[in-house]
DNA sequence: CTAGGGTTAG
């Protein structure tokens, strides 16, 4: 069945169901929030409200502030705080908290910390939610060891007692950083303390799992959070079909979807999205639209993600003039385009070396009022690279940079690999040593970047430097590492060197993957070292890689000159189709 | 009135 059946007879299912239930959202209804609708109003009201006599309770400045940071107004939170001080206006740990949460949400986590001293000064004491507040912070700043050493001192230290939030807190922190096994140790260390795991820890977990598509192993932590009676409900439902989703799992999907609809969990906008999403990018974009058309008769109304979602399906197939309608009917709906939108246009036209219609696209972002990003930025590169227009695109990295915007790992990869492919070895060179003297150089696929462009243009030595001072820095060589170094002793011929860095990379335990042995196979046919090239060969047929199509074209042109080799060929060639 | 979980682009 096809997904969209599939995914109407769900419904319909459903809609018995639900029909006579009315949604009924919590009422957070304040005086507030109907008369604050921008900044100025937000101001004249702490003016109004300071002059009052007698003053307003300091909730209700919390809750001005509550809707001020919801319009993203954070320095004025922080100066209408002080302003406060100043008129001597008594303040609470609540407030101390929107200030900590202001500043994190500035990007500014170290300005957070000089909050606590107010606490002492004032005798307030420090609670839970003032260290959740600042470890949020300096995950969102991607300062994974000091929230973790701040997380082990409050224990340690027995400063606070961390409660479900602030592990959650951590718990999210830490996953959303690739640190499943870290998460996966919190989740063992909550079930040992007092703080019982909830729905909310177990999915953080389960996500986690899900992302690195070990659904395996997700399925496990399901099963013990079901041992305890806790049930999972429409987020967790989320994790395992978007884990689905990207493993083209279709059949499953449909299971765990008719599941989720059994257990009366509705679909709402977002699952919607993953399942249009993993269509679209499988390239099954008719399914996904009639999944669109599905929710749309259900009441669920497509959002940005959606259109986005299905504009980026169309580019993946090429069909540019298709997303760019769906972009068109998106702004007929009345659905304000986002730099992503722009960003997958881009995308789609510099995929198809339109790089000009990109340009036309780039120029109009901001007279549409959005805002190009460093994502823009790095499509265009990449586009103009792809083209060989090197003039343009060092213009275009120039202007990106006086710009204001801030190039970033991915805008370096781009801009190297563009330097070396065009044989600009110097240019490449200066940019990398800038980044080392900026201390930008701690990834190792950037150093991968190097090594292949200085092999590919002839510069085994100093690639082999390059290999030889990653330990100097800290840095460990990964299965790219070594393949790109293996594919510049076999370009020079050097096929013990090769063999060496073979083996090194095994010592350090990594099994040569399909672009090892393609690599090998060359360098070896390349230099018609037919004996050992066989032994590659079987090794690699046998543990199911296949050639690539340049391996392919090299092997059809040895069998012009040396046909003796043909039936070992034959032979291995039937060993992979079956 | 302060804090926690799910979807998009290079």
């Amino acid at each position: 069945m096809k997904i969209i059946s599939f995914v109407a007879t769900c419904h319909s299912a459903w809609v018995r169901v639900y029909t006579n239930k009315s949604i009924c959202k919590p009422g957070i209804s304040t005086n507030f929030e109907k008369e604050v609708k921008c900044l100025d109003d937000a101001v004249t009201l702490f003016h109004q409200m300071v002059r009052m006599k007698p003053l307003p309770s300091v909730v209700d400045f919390s809750k001005l502030f509550k809707i001020m940071i919801k319009m993203k107004h954070y320095s004025a939170v922080l100066s209408l705080f002080r302003q406060m001080r100043k008129l001597g206006i008594p303040i609470s740990d609540f407030i101390l908290t929107i200030m900590i949460n202001s500043y994190c949400l500035m990007y500014r986590v170290d300005c957070a910390f000089s909050v606590l001293p107010i606490y002492l000064k004032k005798g307030i004491p420090f609670d839970v939610v003032t260290f959740n507040t600042l470890l949020r912070g300096l995950f969102s700043e991607n300062k994974v060891k000091d929230a973790v050493e701040l997380f082990k001192k409050l224990v340690r230290e027995d400063i606070c007692e961390p409660n479900d939030f602030m592990y959650a807190t951590v718990m999210n922190g830490l996953s959303k950083r690739g640190h499943t096994q870290k998460t996966l140790g919190l989740l063992r260390l909550m079930e040992q303390g007092n703080t019982e795991p909830d729905i909310c820890i177990y999915n953080i977990v389960i996500d986690a799992l899900c992302k690195d598509g070990n659904l395996d192993a997700a399925i496990n932590i399901l099963n013990e959070m079901k041992q305890k009676d806790i049930h999972p409900d429409i987020l967790t439902y989320n994790s395992f079909i978007n884990g689905l989703c990207k493993l083209g799992q279709w059949e499953k999907v449909k299971t765990w979807f008719s599941e989720m609809v059994n257990l009366n969990i509705y679909p709402d906008v977002r699952i919607f999205n993953i399942l249009i999403d993993g269509l679209c990018k499988e390239g099954k974009v008719e399914d996904a639209e009639e999944v669109m058309k599905h929710m749309v008769r259900k009441g669920v109304e497509p959002d940005i993600f959606t259109y986005n979602a299905i504009m980026d399906g169309y580019c993946l197939r090429g069909q540019v003039k298709r997303a760019r309608r769906i972009f068109d009917i998106m702004i007929d709906k009345s659905i304000e385009p986002n730099i992503i939108s722009y960003n997958i246009l881009i995308n789609g036209y510099c995929m198809k070396k339109e790089v000009n219609d990109a340009m036309q696209l780039f120029c109009e972002i901001s007279q549409k009022g959005s805002k190009p990003d460093v994502v823009t930025y790095n499509t265009i590169l990449q586009g103009l690279f792809k083209l060989g227009r090197i003039g343009h695109a060092k213009k275009f990295f120039a202007e990106m940079l006086s710009a204001g915007f801030i190039s970033d790992f991915y805008t370096h990869g781009i801009v190297l690999n563009g330097y070396f492919k065009y044989g600009l070895v110097e240019e490449a060179l200066s940019l990398f040593n800038k980044l080392e003297g900026k201390r930008e150089n701690t990834d190792i696929e950037l150093y991968n970047i190097v090594i292949n462009g200085l092999c590919n243009n002839g510069k085994l030595d100093e690639a082999c430097a390059i290999f030889e001072k990653l330990s100097l820095i800290g840095l460990l060589p990964n299965a790219r590492t070594y393949n790109k170094m293996i594919h510049g002793f076999c370009l020079e011929g050097l096929l013990d060197e090769a063999n060496d860095m073979l083996r090194k990379m095994e010592e350090n335990g990594y099994l040569p993957n399909v672009f090892t042995y393609n690599v090998l196979v060359r360098g070896f046919l390349r230099c018609s070292k037919i004996t050992e090239m066989t032994t590659f060969m079987k090794e690699m047929t046998g543990r199911g890689f296949s050639f690539d199509a340049t391996t392919t074209e090299l092997l059809v042109n040895v069998l012009r000159e040396s046909p003796s080799i043909l039936d070992m060929i034959l032979e291995l060639h039937s060993k992979i189709m079956k």
